[in-house]
DNA sequence: ATTATTTCTAAGCTATCGCTTAGTTTTGTT
DNA sequence: AACAAAACTAAGCGATAGCTTAGAAATAAT
């Protein structure tokens, strides 16, 4: 019997922030069920064995990628936060976003509403709660600015409701689009009458 | 050796059309990669053996499902075609479809729009033509009808362009919301500036 | 009744899924 | 150098995926 020491032991060779990120990109182009445990492994570049420590589990991963994909986009949020003129922060809430999927090399939309999206008849409360503070959380903000341009008038709860509407679908229809133009046209088109 | 005769054979002890009707419903509320085929197996009420003989494969079975659901479908189209008052009628039309999907028992939106989405990084020549030509049918009901209310106007390719949005974002919503309340709100905000 | 033909049931095929385990390598302390 | 702890590699686990096959059962002309 060897008894109980404080040996230091090997050194992990990656580090978890960095292999995060590229299994943030895998979910966010191929989804979470079209994404395997095989593919995190090359992608990542590392064994299988090391994703477990780390992360658990392919829920896990993939828990640790939405948080990854929240804070890359936390910019824009804060942005959106700060501004002071109304609807017209909105809209380029939308058009920041659209750069920013971009900057990021994707144009697969909105990882959060891409996974609203696959995950809407699973019974997955974790995931379903990440999901749904990010939505209203941004329905949130959008009622603060449309009280800047209508002060006067009241925000009534079925405006709000619109605005929640507006953060999902908008989101959305991000993810579906064929062309940063087609998305452009639907946000105009969303923004016409608001 | 037996010289060829016409004698005949075991009769099938399943309809075709009706089988694929459950098959198509399953597609439906699972999608396609959430249907297995022991799943169908099941909800056919036929054997494997019987599914590949009938329809050659699981990708078959779901062509014939889309196909079933497109006329499942029709009717609503062709009270929209044969419509006479203009952008109105397109508003109805979508109300139809909530009503319709309700009446087929399924809250799952759109089959033809869930499949855009769930297919939309496939290299699936097959099922993207069937779907891009629902939606490009769609899209050319609705300048028609574009064309009634403004007879003097021009429709121009934009204006085109954002129609073909409207189908596609429109049934796709239809797929994402949580209520019935939720989709009626979603109609009024698009089509308060048309 | 015999025969050819088709459909049926049920078992099994290979590949891949998420995940685990056995055993080796690297590490810092003693 | 001896040792415990942690991270590595690689093989393999049971379950399920889509699909196939072997053989029994049913059918209608002969």
């Amino acid at each position: 019997m060897y008894r109980i020491t404080n040996a230091m032991a090997r050194k992990k060779e990656y580090i978890e922030e960095e292999v995060i990120e590229k299994a943030m990109h895998l979910f966010w182009h191929n989804g979470y069920e079209g994404t395997s445990v095989r593919m995190l492994e090359k992608e990542m570049g590392i064994n299988q064995f090391s994703i477990y420590s780390s992360f658990g589990s392919k829920h896990g991963v993939f828990q640790e990628s939405l948080k990854c994909y929240k804070q890359k986009v936390s910019a824009i949020f804060n942005k959106l936060k700060t501004a002071t003129r109304g609807v017209e922060d909105i809209k380029e809430f939308f058009y920041d976003s659209i750069r920013a999927s971009q900057e990021l090399g994707n144009q697969k939309g909105c990882l959060v509403t891409n996974t609203y999206n696959e995950f809407a008849e699973k019974e997955d409360d974790v995931i379903r709660k990440e999901i749904v503070d990010f939505m209203e959380g941004l329905k949130a903000i959008f009622i603060e600015k449309l009280r800047l341009d209508s002060s006067k008038d009241e925000v009534t709860i079925r405006k709000q409701a619109n605005y929640l509407l507006l953060a999902k679908h908008g989101l959305a229809a991000a993810s579906r689009v064929n062309s940063k133009e087609e998305l452009e046209d639907y946000i105009e088109m969303t923004f016409r009458n608001i």
